[in-house]
DNA sequence: GATGCGATTCACT
DNA sequence: GTGAATCGCATCG
């Protein structure tokens, strides 16, 4: 696969990952939609935009591992890790459509009203695969790791492609970096960044309308 | 050393 | 459509 290509082409190389599916504990994934993120300054929205951290130092390791990182305090996320080590880029898996293993993904999804939403969302997608912070830094093309990914198994129709600004970033809201299937019932709704109110204690928040 | 906010999801109105 | 829950990292004093 193409993940060592380099570092600025990662919005080349998330598109490329559109299909490909993703295997872990008895469910597989096909991917549906995904974001492209690049370090060393070219991105700020990226985690890797200001260097190397104890958190995001997979990033800058070599392409084909994962990197997992926790938010909002009960969230985990999974990207992909591309370009050449040493330069930072990852693709951050953001939906998929479940093509194997839905029984055990519904076990492990049982607020999941369809079988569309079990992988719909970047941490649904992580609690369909049963992975959490073990899986960073491991492998995911080596077959030795909790993860694997599979080229795929149906090719995506390059027309069916779209692509646009990312969910919930703050930063670089003109980057059309994230990528989907058009009409795929799989992909999560888009939703701007929303700025989070910061209501200082004994100070009044904005005025009520 | 303290503080603020985020690549989110779910429940509720 | 909107708000709460909740941990770690980066930033600032």
């Amino acid at each position: 696969m193409l993940l060592d290509a380099p570092a600025e082409a990662v919005p080349d190389t998330a598109r490329a990952l559109l299909g490909v599916e993703v295997a872990a504990n008895g469910v597989r994934i096909r991917l549906t939609e995904v974001e492209a993120y690049l370090g060393g300054g070219r991105d700020p929205a990226s985690h890797a935009d200001r260097g190397s951290t104890p958190r995001n130092g997979v990033m800058f390791g070599p392409p084909g591992f994962a990197y997992v990182y926790f938010v909002y305090g009960a969230h985990y996320c999974l990207n992909v890790v591309c370009g050449q080590e040493g330069d930072a880029a990852a693709v951050l898996l953001r939906a998929g459509e479940v093509v194997e293993g839905a029984e055990l993904a519904r076990q492990r999804r049982p607020t999941a009203r369809t079988d569309w939403d079990l992988a719909r969302g970047p941490a649904n997608l992580v609690r369909s695969l049963a992975i959490g912070p073990e899986a960073n830094g491991t492998s995911m093309v080596s077959g030795r790791g909790p993860l694997q990914l599979l080229p795929p198994s149906r090719p995506v129709d390059v027309g069916d492609v779209a692509s646009g600004p990312r969910v919930g970033v703050a930063a670089a809201q003109d980057l059309p970096w994230r990528f989907w299937i058009a009409g795929d019932p799989t992909v999560s709704a888009y939703r701007r960044h929303v700025p989070r109110r910061r209501n200082k204690p004994g100070r009044p928040g904005p005025p009520a309308r």
